[in-house]
DNA sequence: TGTACATCAGTGAACGCGCGTTCACTGATGTAC
DNA sequence: TGTACATCAGTGAACGCGCGTTCACTGATGTAC
């Protein structure tokens, strides 16, 4: 039982979590080392036990962000490659991807409102995972067989990041309408399905 | 002859200008009155000789930047509404939305970067910048028939966002090829449209 | 046009506050025997 | 199991720096006559 060991690392997260917590609440000039560790129940020195300096801490944070993120998108990975597909695969992936979105808002505004940052840890950690999802969409239109994969690719990430923002904001409330709208708009970006002819 | 009058506003005005420098180039976090004084060469007091305090400086220049926004945006709709239109309508529309936002980079940049921060004088006009946009297109859809313009408008102008973005960071370089695609995408969003009979 | 005075944009110096960081200390937890 | 010692997570107090803000001053521009 290394009990003071799990306790220590259990406090570092608590810290963590009220770092992104303070982020999402008041933007990073509200980040503050004393803030930070008010959130977490402790003393303002107490930062320095587990961090380094601040700037080491707010990589951490990043890192733990761009973490959570890259789970929600593996959850949205694994639904939209398991099994049958109810409605359509497109479909099926959409809906995936903004159920995958809505299942922790507080680190999807945290990317929708940071990605494009300058000179932030958070930016780089986001941007990278934004790139990896975009690479991905451009690949499988490419194999697809998509004539402009890389316009086509942002398109479709444009649309899921607006329904994403507009689910997050209360403007779009029936998320099977945006999902058969996100559909509709993306099929007409492939191209034209083979016809099922039988044998 | 007002000399004086003339050259305290042209300093006020490159401060303002400092100000949205400072902010594309460093963040938040980089804007302090000695930096801002410094890029516009002056002495560091001479910033509150013409802001009251820094808090309604960022709001003037929150104000300046919200103005630069709407002028790009005017100027597209000029673009959009004026004379005839060789390649349709909604390619024309496309085209100068795009080249309106790769007109002025620097505020555009602003403009995607902060419109979803919390608590930022900024944000507060970006946000009804793109509110309005986003109520004129809805508006255009809704007059045009489209079964869910609320949807629609919100995924129309989360591609042009996104193609911009593109834009700016270099992954898109064909505007034409992105035109194409957004009419292609959009169109299937549209109500099927009327045959052009004769009589 | 010239002179005497008023205005005021811009400045150097100074102040105080908030914040990051350090340090010596405490008391609870863990370890050796 | 009990005892003596070592470790260490967490803390109060203090320090220094950067930054926002103030103030008395200057010298150039504008105004009245």
């Amino acid at each position: 039982m290394t009990t003071r060991r799990e306790a220590k690392a259990h406090t570092k997260d608590r810290l963590l979590d009220a770092m992104l917590v303070i982020l999402h609440e008041g933007g990073p000039l509200a980040l503050t080392t004393g803030r930070i560790a008010e959130r977490a129940g402790l003393a303002q020195p107490t930062f320095y036990v587990h961090f380094p300096d601040l700037d080491r801490a707010m990589e951490m944070a990043a890192d733990e962000a761009g973490a959570r993120m890259i789970r929600i998108m593996s959850a949205q990975r694994a639904a939209i490659e398991s099994g049958p597909v109810p409605g359509g695969r497109l479909r099926h992936a959409f809906r995936a991807a903004l159920e995958g979105f809505a299942s922790d808002r507080q680190t999807t505004e945290l990317f929708l409102r940071h990605r494009r940052d300058t000179a932030s840890p958070f930016a780089a950690r986001f941007r990278s995972v934004l790139a990896t999802g975009r690479d991905q969409l451009r690949e499988m239109m490419q194999s697809g067989g998509v004539t402009s994969p890389d316009v086509a690719a942002a398109l479709v990430l444009g649309m899921v990041t607006a329904s994403v923002e507009g689910m997050l904001d209360g403007r779009i409330t029936d998320v099977e309408l945006a999902v058969d709208r996100l559909v509709v708009a993306t099929r007409a970006l492939l191209p034209p399905a083979r016809p099922r002819v039988s044998a």
